[in-house]
DNA sequence: TGTACATCAGTGAACGCGCGTTCACTGATGTAC
DNA sequence: TGTACATCAGTGAACGCGCGTTCACTGATGTAC
């Protein structure tokens, strides 16, 4: 009797399962909320629908989570870390020349949020602060920190006078990048636009860096 | 016994009521949303709160929408159609110059965000879809028609083979704003940046109008 | 001006639904001896 | 290697809730004559 009832559920899931308990159920939850949200959007997601897609009660989370927001909250945080790995990677210290690196930054940027749009969606669409909550500060802001230093070495041998804060040149970039995710990379809303994303921040980003002073007249 | 029951609860709306009927309803519902949406993001609208607030019964909305989506459709219909007049009065057909007129055109956009963050979220953070609905697609491409006129005229007098398409450079100037107004100008999620939404905005469109050749160098 | 009547814009009760969360529970796992 | 027991990670039933939507209804409004 035992092994009818309590096997029976358990067959059902896709992948074996090493033991009775899931064993994996917190990174599952959080791939679960992943594809929620890809799928349906931010408010599409729910804890009892992750909870169903990974094969668990609805009341199992909460062994993991303290509740719907704090699913939310970890899987912004392992997506501004793997976005923050994704960006150092890309901009390799600058490597060959700062001003490659820098456009393969940018790539990366566009990259990352067209192949983990969940990640993307959960770190700047869903809600949670970035800013009261000190576990997505400290990665978010390690992210950025990679565009601020690229940045900075990419202004180094300007005039001091015609340089303006490698923080505000990050901002700048960062605004620009989002902007071009949120406008012309999913579908919404500008549609179908003439330009693809990935053009329109690469030739976005070449005029502003000619304005900075760093590449000449094309 | 009419007057009792029918008058009790009309006397508690604040608006004075012409008659029996609401008499703007339409109008009320739309209002509500656009506080509701301010105050708790677009997943913390409800049809029935919208009602609530209004003052009406949760079924008095669908006498003026086919449902929640419909509601949310007008308001951002509305919201494109006030975006697009401020738009073209701040860029008042290149008067005095196009470059200042340029410039407010910027100005305003930021200004139309933090000034109606309702209008703003409902028009591009909450989901509904600008191309896929007709009245809507309508609207927000007449509201960009004006970025994209004026960046026509800014780039008049470019040699021709140094001047990007005019759909390009609008594209670019939106994605900023938008990137401004996403990441910098409410609160979320960078924070209380080093520099105002405002600054960011000035500062990026100056260095990107110095790389275009519009302006010179400072 | 008055009356009859169609239409309009509300009501309020009801529905089915799925959610987040809690609870006492139980089977599986890991550990001390 | 075997046994006793604490702990862990699940279950499933239950809760209260608010939502979107539908329905037959009714009081107010507008119009034809």
């Amino acid at each position: 009797m035992r092994f009818a009832i309590t096997d029976g559920g358990r067959n059902q899931l896709s992948k074996a399962r090493k033991s009775y308990h899931h064993g994996n159920l917190k990174q599952a939850l959080v791939d679960a909320t992943l594809s929620l949200i890809t799928e349906k959007g931010p408010q599409g997601f729910t804890l009892a629908e992750a909870a169903r897609q990974a094969g668990v009660s609805a009341a199992a989370p909460y062994r993991h989570f303290k509740g719907r927001d704090d699913l939310l909250i970890e899987v912004a945080r392992q997506g501004f870390i793997l976005f923050g790995d994704l960006l150092e990677h890309a901009y390799n210290n600058g490597k060959p020349t700062v001003l490659s690196a820098f456009y393969k930054v940018g790539r990366a940027y566009l990259a990352f949020a067209k192949r983990y749009p969940g990640y993307y969606i959960a770190m700047f669409e869903s809600g949670v602060s970035l800013t009261s909550n000190p576990q997505l500060a400290t990665v978010s802001e390690r992210a950025m920190s990679v565009l601020t230093l690229a940045a900075q070495h990419l202004m180094a041998h300007l005039p001091a006078d015609q340089r303006p804060p490698a923080v505000m040149v990050s901002h700048h970039i960062w605004a620009m990048s989002h902007g071009v995710v949120e406008l012309f990379a999913r579908g919404a809303p500008g549609g179908r636009a003439p330009f693809s994303a990935e053009d329109l921040l690469e030739s976005g980003t070449g005029i502003y860096l000619r304005g900075l002073g760093i590449i000449e007249k094309p």
